[in-house]
DNA sequence: ATTATATCCCAAAACGTTTCGGATGTCAAA
DNA sequence: TTTGACATCCGAAACGTTTTGGGATATAAT
């Protein structure tokens, strides 16, 4: 059941362990003759090396790690599926192996989650994405000095490689757009104000409104968790308050899905009787009903460049930028207002 | 910035690295004493064992592998983050690593990623999703006698370990539903045909239409990706169709919000003047406009269960049962009919 | 004939664990 | 005093690679 080993190989082929290996590895010192017959044996033989074996060897795992943060047991994201292939799809190209896990965020178990994997030597880097304020996730890696690239940024002191979207500058846009619509009671439905991601996009909408005299009113503001239900419930609130507002901002395009679902479930006419906006811009998005106004960020293109930026770092290559800050685009559609 | 080896602690502390290791371990042959010197100086020097030459040593790994089938660069899927968060649960809950990768299905860069896995010793056992006709990475497995699960049947000869749901079970449910509805005139949009779950969908929903006196007309049954889009673009097809469907079955739940934002966008009331059906039941179905009318399947709950099963194959436990059938419920929104 | 230079090959060490088979010392029983 | 039993520890081998630092042989230059 277990494979050939090397040894096997030089045994069958009357030559050292030592020249297997270096025939198999394309050194120049041994006869090409020599290696074309390592060559086909290994080839019948099915040789394949114990990648583990090596890794010990060599002192390193070519291995990247990604701890996904997943909230509750129904954990269903397209955000991250795409995020996903565009991480596992750059690491493969460059010969990298993925090692996922799966933990809720901000608990001992995703802590030790990142102690075994950094600690254990798992993994020569690490993807952090979905930052937090003070995250404890970047403070340990910048302490220990471990590889790791951020998608998003942080409010820490220390200076880290990241990439990220902007979005305050999306969130400006959104609110432009709707004041530019006539709205002047808009709402906003937020995620958790620890994550920085969350926190951006409220400054960017907040700085905005201000900047044209307007601005939350209180209880135009409510905070929930970032899926459709959450948005559903939040929408609710929103409806209940006299007088209701009159467009609303998601913090993402989940939420803002659940909050058109809620409006509907009223008999309210999405882009008509309310605006609503999201943010990601989602395949499903687009295919809503009515399509959705939203911000787009290439979620697949930004899972390839974070993992390539890593990469580079684990070699020691010198990266071009640290940081890079990407500008996010408008996408304007119904549920915002129709004609 | 490497952490301590067993040597470094066995110096520390005058001992071998034998029973520092020993001592670690927990076995019974070292003095209460030492084991107390030893996990304390462990825990000081901040020791964690090399998992690399662990595996080495013990000759397994501890990881399982699971390639993840991506299409596109768009990969966008609710469904696949909620099965990958089931999976990555009871992975961790059981101690074991989850190594990921995202490869296009039928192609020579997943065979390769199978063989990567196997063949490189990297994980202990496969799990398998979206089985296929004459699946050929279940003959690879089977035939090297490799320990596998997998989320699917397959038409094969070979006798292997799976879970399933019944697909054709539920969409017997919904021709039913649609039939008692007073439908005549159904569509099908279905996925790949060499996508088992397709096949098994399709057999329940063509034979219970016959069993009803009923059939897909020609032109009623439209193959498309399993996208949004590819859901969108087939709908345009049917409702290109004169008469026009009265009912469309979309074989998951992304095709058919795909369909119904279609219809919509001609005008149509879906629920009222088309009814049309989904299979998955993602959190979004229930916040689609309208709600959809879908069959139900436990992602999260089958992603744990198949990884379980997993996991005690490598342990070498019996499973109780190796073929799992399960059987799907019917939920029933206003995407099929209201009043 | 001697020396230099390639060319081809290999033994042994190393990576950090775990484990097998003793080795040593102590103490009680014979 | 010897024997056995027990408690505690350790040396060395093993897992399968890569790499280091030569060694042997043949050919070419002096």
């Amino acid at each position: 059941m277990r494979g050939p080993t090397l040894k096997d190989l030089a045994e069958k082929l009357g030559l050292s362990i030592t020249t297997v290996s270096r025939a198999l590895g394309g050194y120049s010192d041994v006869a090409e003759a020599t290696r074309q017959r390592v060559l086909q044996a290994a080839e019948e033989m099915g040789y394949v090396p114990d990648v583990t074996a090596r890794r010990l060897q060599k002192g390193r795992t070519d291995t990247i790690g990604f701890v996904i943060p997943t909230f509750g047991p129904r954990f269903s994201d397209p955000y991250f599926s795409e995020l996903l292939a565009g991480i596992g799809n750059e690491a493969a190209r460059q010969n990298f192996d993925l090692l996922v896990s799966t933990r809720a965020p901000d608990t001992p178990e995703e802590k030790q989650a990142y102690r075994r994997m950094v600690e254990g030597r798992l993994v020569d880097g690490l993807l952090v994405v979905r930052t937090r304020v003070k995250d404890p996730r970047i403070t340990y890696l910048s302490n220990l000095g471990f590889p790791f690239v951020s998608f998003g940024r942080s409010d820490l002191a220390v200076d880290f490689t990241y990439l990220d979207v902007d979005g305050a500058l999306g969130m400006e846009w959104v609110a432009q757009h709707l004041i530019a619509l006539g709205h002047e009671r808009v709402a906003y439905i937020s995620a958790p104000q620890d994550l920085m991601f969350c926190i951006h996009r409220s400054k960017g909408l907040q700085a905005t409104l201000q900047r044209n005299g307007l601005s939350l009113r209180s209880g135009h503001l409510v905070v929930c968790d970032l899926t459709e239900g959450g948005g559903f419930k939040a929408m609710n609130q929103l409806l209940d308050l006299n007088p209701r507002p009159s467009a609303v901002v998601a913090c993402n395009d989940l939420m803002a899905m659940g909050a058109m679902s809620a409006a509907q479930r009223r008999g309210l006419a999405v882009g008509h009787d309310v605006a609503i906006t999201g943010f990601d811009d989602i395949p499903l998005a687009q295919h809503a009903h009515p399509p959705l106004t939203t911000v787009r960020q290439p979620i697949y293109d930004i899972g390839r460049r974070i993992c390539r930026m890593l990469i580079r770092m684990i070699r020691g290559e010198e990266l071009p930028e640290r940081h890079v800050l990407l500008e996010p685009e408008l996408v304007v559609r119904e549920s915002s207002g129709i004609g």
